[in-house]
DNA sequence: TTAACAAATGTAAGCGCTTTCATAATAACT
DNA sequence: AGTTATTATGAAAGCGCTTACATTTGTTAA
């Protein structure tokens, strides 16, 4: 493949000439610019990106570092930010973290060792201090779903609280009185976050919240089943079940259907996350939109704005709102009398 | 960040003896080496791939392409090719090409403008004679899910037409005889190969094929809802419906249900892919499972033999077999006497 | 016309490595 | 010890660009 001197040497100019036409930075006269492009059309000329790498210190990659590549969760999202990012001429390397702290800490070395101009971490098990270490060795970063206080304006969160108060909200205003909640595990801020929410939800309806009607799961569906049996056992059953995750209310579903009750009639189910499957559920599964895809391209956009110093002409939001996408596993309770 | 220079100085020898020792290739004496490998370790040293790649000519960058990055069917692949050539110490670019010719060329033109080594495609609309003028470029890269006779051995495919067999072959050992098909469009060549399978199967069992138990959709759900319809208007009903993926069988699913009919007790229902969705649908869909996040490794190990001549100790194999995954929306036919 | 300045282009030094070839050090022989 | 075959190391060119600086060309005003 043809090369920059070869190109000067079509068009009878300098390198350096070639170099300006193909930067667009510095003026170069109309007439020499035609004759340099006519020359690089003729000889099929691409830059090489690694020698411009080399040469200008910017590897024009950027890094990303999620827990697992497969599922549904995160596909969305670097989707999403691979098509911003292409758009504008940035490569994406992207690695996995398996929410193991160690795992996380190598591929973000990884990541830096490949010489990646900006990161782009959605972390599971790092600690807060470690990226406000990276932050002061100056690696350039944006936070996925992770809120450091010190680094505020590179996180990008979504309203967890919000989520979780809509989520209970919307089964309120069904007429749920009697609502149970399945919550991630505890040690997870958003998990947290969630349950607040749905605790306010309650308060301002004027129903007490009753721990009893809380249990703690794990994020995956067999703890959506353990905590459906758990609600089940209680004194007064719940109408609705509210969960923190769309695995979790699948594996309400399949424990409420194992156990004979019909849904939505006797048993409402609200999930957090809204993933593909949510409309291949029987009931189709009610959930909280997060909207992870957004807050990657946003923060795809820091970046170009931060990093590249490139103006998108996007305003940089840092907390993304949710909203409720209603479907079947939702609807009005059926009291029966006296049981 | 430290620079091989530096390693040198501190070291006490040439850069060209830190760069064997970094490369492993010739001959280093142990001593020089330990002292090398010391002065490395306390200035903190990380090679700067990019000149490396410079230097040698090989970007260690391997592109693939999939039709959408979103969705589950390419998201497993794409993670566990990015195991496999990560552990090789090779990066991934990863781009989408849209199911669209043009942007499918654009992508692979983006990827070798990347300077790729190799590249991995799973193409959709691109031609077969561009795949082969680009073999003929010398332009290394490996097909996924397509054949293509004049490069074989670089075509990693799923035996559709034994995919096609087996799902069928399941709906007759459980007893059905009646049994519809909904196949994919049918200039694709997967759809064909799937169909060809079930016919194979009906004959084998000495069911007589009727084209009028087929019908031809196109991969997403709402043919498959269109099929069911069309097939529950034909003189006699099926018992069983096998579909050309399970996108299509979920349609199947949504409609039986809107019309009333029990699954899998009036109707069975067998997919194709096994989707992540699968074991989420009501009742949970038997599939054909696609094994294609095994032909992603393959292709994988295929371009560290042939191209990075690295003896990964795997023999390539082409051409994947597929089984059937027994969930609950295959049972046993019901007859109804005279109805 | 020419001095004074701006705009366009060229020159050349790197960027941090790999790799060929030459040289120095060591080992293995008479 | 002297010669030759091996092995370890160093010197230097080059990979294809970017960019600071120098030089040339073009433009304008006196």
């Amino acid at each position: 493949m043809a090369n920059i001197y070869q190109v000067a040497e079509r068009a009878g100019v300098s390198l350096a000439t070639v170099s300006r036409v193909i930067n667009g930075k510095s003026k170069v006269a109309q007439r020499t610019k035609d004759r340099v492009e006519i020359a690089m059309q003729e000889l099929g000329y691409r830059p090489n990106s690694i020698a411009q790498s080399l040469a200008s210190a910017t590897s024009n990659r950027v890094g990303i570092l999620v827990s697992v590549l497969d599922g549904p969760f995160f596909s969305n999202m670097l989707a999403s930010i691979e098509t911003t990012l292409r758009d504008a001429g940035k490569h994406v390397i992207i690695t996995a973290g398996h929410s193991d702290e160690a795992k996380e800490k190598e591929a973000i070395e990884f990541l830096i060792s490949c010489r990646c101009d900006a990161l782009i971490l959605c972390i599971d098990s790092i600690s807060d201090d470690y990226l406000i270490e990276l932050s002061d060795r100056n690696v350039q970063f944006a936070v996925i779903n992770h809120q450091i206080p010190q680094i505020a304006e590179r996180c990008f969160i979504v309203d967890n609280e919000q989520g979780g108060y809509l989520a209970t909200k919307s089964a309120i205003d069904k007429g749920h009185k009697q609502i149970g909640y399945i919550s991630g595990p505890s040690y997870k801020e958003d998990a947290r976050l969630r349950l607040r929410g749905h605790q306010r939800a309650l308060e301002e309806a004027g129903i007490e919240f009753d721990a009893d009607y809380v249990y703690c799961g794990d994020y995956h569906d067999s703890s959506g089943e353990a905590g459906f049996d758990y609600l089940q056992s209680l004194d007064k059953s719940c109408t609705a079940i509210v969960c923190g995750n769309d695995d979790m209310a699948t594996g309400v579903i399949f424990a409420a259907r194992r156990a004979g009750i019909n849904m939505p009639q006797q048993l409402s189910v609200i999930g957090f996350d809204d993933l593909i499957f949510a409309r291949y559920t029987y009931p189709s599964l009610t959930s909280v939109e997060n909207p992870i895809s957004d807050m990657g391209t946003m923060a795809a956009f820091w970046i170009l704005q931060t990093v590249y110093k490139q103006s998108t002409g996007n305003k940089i939001e840092n907390l993304f709102k949710t909203r409720v996408v209603v479907r079947d596993s939702l609807s009005e309770p059926i009291f029966i009398n006296d049981m």
